[in-house]
DNA sequence: ACTATGACTCAAG
DNA sequence: CCTTGAGCCATAG
């Protein structure tokens, strides 16, 4: 049996699967690196959703996705930091203090 | 096949 | 609040 099965459980977490839980995030919303992983499936795997973010297609919304602390995890103060909180604050993100509140703009799937 | 690395996370000091 | 260390797993060279 090479049967390659469904890729919801006992597969590897792929870019496409990430990609695909990205999408699904609401604009106005945001989710972190860990959630996405724990939703594919792969609760400890929050690094290979960031490592996925280094190679994400156009039209991704990739600026949804922030880190645990609810801050951006790319550097301050470089163009893809810039670019992510013009792109969240645009959407209605409030930053407080540098942070997003998770409580309020984390996005809760159904 | 192996090693190094990384847009992460959590616990402890 | 910040720093350090360890765990984690896919990708790149």
């Amino acid at each position: 049996m090479s049967a390659p099965m469904s890729a919801s459980r006992k597969s590897k977490l792929t870019h496409a699967a990430i990609f695909t839980l990205v999408r699904r995030i609401p604009e106005g919303r945001v989710a972190t690196y860990g959630q996405i992983a724990r939703l594919a499936g792969h609760p400890r795997a929050a690094r290979q959703v960031g490592y996925a973010m280094h190679q994400c297609p156009p039209g991704l919304p990739w600026h949804r996705v922030i880190n645990a602390r609810g801050r951006l995890s790319l550097p301050e103060g470089s163009t893809g930091a810039l670019t992510q909180r013009r792109r969240l604050e645009t959407e209605g993100v409030v930053f407080i203090g540098g942070r997003i509140d998770l409580e309020r703009h984390g996005w809760q799937p159904d």
